[in-house]
DNA sequence: CAAAACCATTGACAGTGGTCCATGGTTTAT
DNA sequence: ATAAACCATGGACCACTGTCAATGGTTTTG
């Protein structure tokens, strides 16, 4: 397919492909034959953006995405390619934990507020959801 | 305590203490008794700075933190302010579970290269982990 | 008291992740 | 065959989230 397909289909811009191509994080063949520069995608690149949009909102910079999905083992050993894998898994790990906490912190929030409507949100900000909030 | 100390405790620059006061999303205190304008922080600013923190790994942007954190009960109603953390924990619980699914995408290719580290990662990129991703 | 360490303000700079526009070529539909 | 729709490239531009440097005042320390 070309991007305009992809790009519907995937619900992401053309330019935004472009940008990806250009880091990267897809690749894209030209039909050979045709005498045009068009990119042509196949259906797994709709797989690789969605990966993409994974890796995005689990908090993976555009490099770390493409150190991801490019063949990194051809340059550096398996060494560092494990040792890249237990970074991300780390912070990933560490992300959704603070992502957990903070949810909780907005259901508290809205609970108190459905709670007490009238009454502004002072003791919501002074206490709820900070139970078992420590510093250091 | 002062922004020094602060910044030290949280972990965080003075900078970044003082752009986020600009942005709204914490307060300080200057001590009127004193003939200077050094910024006064209470022991809840070390609260208020981790919950920044888990808002930001959780995907929220400064403007969004500062609506969360602010009075924003004044200017518009209890209505605007529930719709806004309805949306937030909407917003909030996708991209947890696209954490985690990237989360398992990593791990899945972590097991794939322990064990097989000398094949490449053709068959992880080709496969691993995407046996319940579909499209659409 | 002098130096070191701290604080304030202002404004410039930087990195990230796109987005838009101008220009010009290609394909598709009527 | 011509208009509409699509595609490519290059570079400018954008919002966001900080970070740094210059300048000048304040506090703390030896």
């Amino acid at each position: 397919m070309r991007i305009g397909e992809l790009a519907k289909r995937a619900k992401i811009s053309r330019d935004t492909i472009r940008f990806y191509e250009r880091h990267g994080l897809i690749q894209s063949n030209v039909d050979r034959a045709a005498d045009n520069k068009y990119r042509i995608y196949s259906e797994d690149a709709l797989l690789t953006l969605d990966v993409i949009r994974d890796a995005q909102a689990a908090g993976l910079s555009i490099a770390d995405i493409t150190m991801f999905l490019g063949q990194f083992m051809a340059q550096d050993g398996a060494d560092s390619c494990t040792g890249f894998l237990d970074t991300k898994i780390d912070e990933v790990t560490a992300r959704i934990k603070a992502s957990q906490r903070f949810l909780k912190t907005l259901k508290d929030t809205r609970e108190a507020l459905e709670r007490a409507p009238q009454d502004g949100l002072d003791e919501i900000r002074d206490g709820a959801g900070n139970e078992n909030r420590t510093r250091n």
